[in-house]
DNA sequence: TAGGGTTTT
């Protein structure tokens, strides 16, 4: 299907530098920081002693004996991360063999973390201290004391052994970020709790969901307080203060009061670098040519240097927000939300605040997600502004009123409340949670949602009409950490014959930006002329197997995906995903056979997997979801985009911007539903779409 | 012609 020649180059030492790099390797401060450490001279000891928990070591000791769970309120930089698992270590909770666990929600901080945690220990990481992420383990179940890990992992964990004996302690790390993992943990916490008296928990957070928290593990039912079970400790930072401003009107286009604000702060604030947040990245890019445009009228000595920071950057693009302001310049960095909670740009002294952010919202009703743009919460805010005062005191510029400020809510809703939860259910079934709706959320998720997730694991054979886990479908599609759909086709990939091309395409799936854009006017061009020789009509999917393909058969060469526009980082993490997955079907006995090119079988066993995702051509000419009936859009990045419509889709994502949208499609023909799905299709597939 | 941000034995 594909050629390419390839001559054998022999490589300089650093010539892989950079381009190597994972963007996951550019910021190592990650939440809790290290960004700057005014005791760096210090010996270890004495920079550990200096930080604000040192002084509440004996009164978190003392109360996680007399409390079962400790709500520890600790804003950044008070070294919550780093200390608290020390202490309990040093006070020997971890004597009789059992580990101390702390969870985080992103890869970096779990390294980054038990890196310095080891270092202060004396020890290699890996031995008394170590982490556990996904593909990445480092410790050693006989020594390591403190654990440092994702909480996907803990969720795994959990599987493996649902009262997770061989903790003595569980630290859940920056918990007020929500993910739909801490409320899912949580929630088993607060069951494992009531039946391991032993076990003890920290719950360490932000300000603003203490109380909440408090009461969500609180076991006391009666009125007499000196029954409760858990416990709130407050930790000063160590920020230095931030003066907010605020504006008197509000601001009729954010992104040219943003430019404004910019243009002032440079023009009248001593040095110092600047930092503002916009929500997407074309408002990130408008602001930063605005910007340009200014700063080529600069009169002042200090002169600007205006960068852009969004996840889609190329890696090389965003490495240049971390390295040090030259003498004479003064960095402004235009960032979306990337830049309040998942990195951490050294040296910013003023932050301006548009106020809003676009986050992902389900919709039960037409299963679709939806990015919207709505006003920040308070917290948001507030953690935008605290990137000013990471060195010194610094300003923070909120492009709304105080007013308006005090009407925002207080927090984000968490993400179990507006995300689709079919995988989350799928997980909790497996961990024995067999209703759902009655199961303990800190924050329950809308009924809607889970009557949405239980209607497409009943629709995949995952659950029966009780609502149990399917013997053996259900449960081996929950041992699976990919997306329900994806699930099943795979379960499903050996008795149609294409094991191997289902699972390179699920594994490319998982990783985002398999083909790179260049910002480059030339190189632009040439990434497309590229992506093009891995096209073909049948759809995103296959064009995807056609990429994997040839870079196993390129050996996998970093030169080639280069040549290709191929981003060779995200390539190589799915041929992890890959492996892992294809052990998972070799220990579930099916078996691993290719296709031979067999285009048909793939599209077929694709459709048996992703039928609840089908749309069709509407003879109005434009596309409309089997589930929901909702209109929508090939989307341009599409390689199907271009060709003449086809009538029957299935598509992997939909994305409900400016415009709703399908993403990664596969044609198929009506009669494979009818046939793959009948219980979903009999009734449905008859209807006007345009034959 | 379009892209908030994470993450999984």
């Amino acid at each position: 299907m594909f050629s390419a020649d390839v001559k054998p180059r022999f490589l300089k030492p650093g010539e892989r530098s950079t381009w190597e790099e994972d963007k996951s390797d550019i910021d190592p401060n990650c939440a809790t920081a290290f960004v700057y450490n005014p005791h760096v001279s210090l010996s270890l000891e004495q920079q550990r002693e200096s930080l604000p928990v040192f002084r509440n070591r004996n009164h978190i000791l003392y109360l996680l004996e007399k409390f079962q769970t400790l709500v520890l309120v600790g804003e950044t930089g008070c070294g919550k991360s780093t200390q608290v698992p020390q202490y309990l270590l040093e006070a020997g909770w971890s004597s009789d063999g059992k580990v101390i666990g702390v969870t985080e929600s992103r890869r970096v901080a779990a390294t980054t973390l038990a890196a310095r945690v080891a270092e202060e220990k004396g020890s290699l990481l890996g031995q008394t201290v170590g982490y556990s992420i996904r593909f990445d383990d480092c410790f050693d179940p006989e020594h390591t004391r403190i654990k440092y890990m994702t909480e996907g992992i803990l969720l795994r964990e959990m599987m493996a052994d649902p009262l997770l004996r061989n903790y003595c302690v569980i630290m859940l790390d920056e918990v007020h970020e929500r993910t739909l993992y801490t409320d899912i943990v949580m929630g088993l916490l607060k069951k494992i709790l009531r039946k391991q008296r032993n076990l003890k928990l920290i719950v360490a957070s932000a300000t603003v969901d203490a109380e909440q928290l408090y009461n969500f593990f609180n076991h006391n039912s009666s009125q007499d307080m000196s029954k409760d079970t858990s416990v709130i400790l407050s930790v000063e930072g160590r920020l230095y203060p931030v003066d907010i401003h605020y504006v008197k009107e509000p601001v009729p286009d954010y992104v040219k009061a943003l430019v404004d604000t910019a243009a002032l702060i440079h023009e009248h604030e001593p040095l110092g670098d600047m930092l503002a947040f916009l929500t997407g990245q074309e408002e990130v890019d408008r602001a930063v040519s605005l910007l340009k445009e200014l700063a080529v009228n600069n009169k002042s000595n200090l002169k600007p240097l205006v960068l852009p920071m969004y996840g889609s950057l190329p890696n090389s693009e965003q490495l240049k927000v971390f390295r040090s302001t030259p003498r004479g310049l003064r960095k402004i960095v235009v960032a979306t939300n990337i830049a309040e909670t998942s990195i951490t740009i050294p040296g910013i002294v003023y932050v301006i605040d548009c106020g809003f952010v676009k986050l992902r919202w389900f919709n039960p009703e037409t299963h679709t997600d939806s990015l919207v743009v709505v006003p920040v919460s308070q917290a948001s805010a507030d953690q935008r502004a605290g990137r000013a005062g990471r060195i010194c005191s610094g300003k923070a510029y909120r492009l709304y009123s105080e007013a308006d400020f005090n009407a925002l809510s207080v927090a984000t809703p968490p993400e179990m409340q507006r995300s689709d939860l079919a995988m989350a259910v799928l997980q909790l079934k497996a961990l024995g949670i067999d209703n759902v709706l009655r199961f303990n959320f800190p924050s329950p998720p809308p009924a809607r949602n889970l009557h949405s997730a239980l209607g497409l694991l009943y629709a995949l054979g995952a659950i029966d009409s009780n609502g149990h886990l399917t013997e053996p479908l259900g449960i081996k599609m929950a041992e699976f950490p990919i997306s329900s759909l994806y699930s099943k086709a795979l379960m499903v990939s050996g008795e149609f014959g294409c094991s191997e091309e289902i699972l390179s395409i699920i594994a490319l799936l998982q990783v985002q930006n398999v083909f790179t854009k260049p910002s480059g006017g030339q190189n632009a061009i040439k990434a497309r002329i590229a992506k093009r020789k891995f096209e073909v009509q049948e759809g995103d999917l296959l064009t995807l197997l056609n990429v994997y393909t040839a870079y196993v058969k390129h050996d996998m060469s970093q030169d080639w995906c280069k040549k290709y526009f191929l981003n060779y980082k995200g390539l190589r993490r799915a041929q992890e995903i890959r492996t892992q997955m294809l052990h998972l079907l070799k220990r579930f006995n099916i078996p691993i056979i290719s296709c031979q090119g067999d285009s048909e079988k793939v599209c077929r066993c694709i459709t048996a997997g992703l039928f609840p995702n089908a749309a069709y051509l509407h003879y109005s000419g434009v596309y409309r979801t089997v589930r929901g009936d909702q209109e929508l859009y090939i989307h341009p990045t599409s390689v199907l985009y271009t060709l003449e419509q086809p009538k029957w889709l299935l598509f992997c994502e939909i994305l409900h911007t400016n415009q709703i949208y399908m993403k990664d499609l596969t044609v198929v023909k009506p009669s494979w539903l009818e046939e793959l799905a009948p219980h979903f299709y009999e009734k449905t597939i008859d209807r006007d779409y345009s034959l």
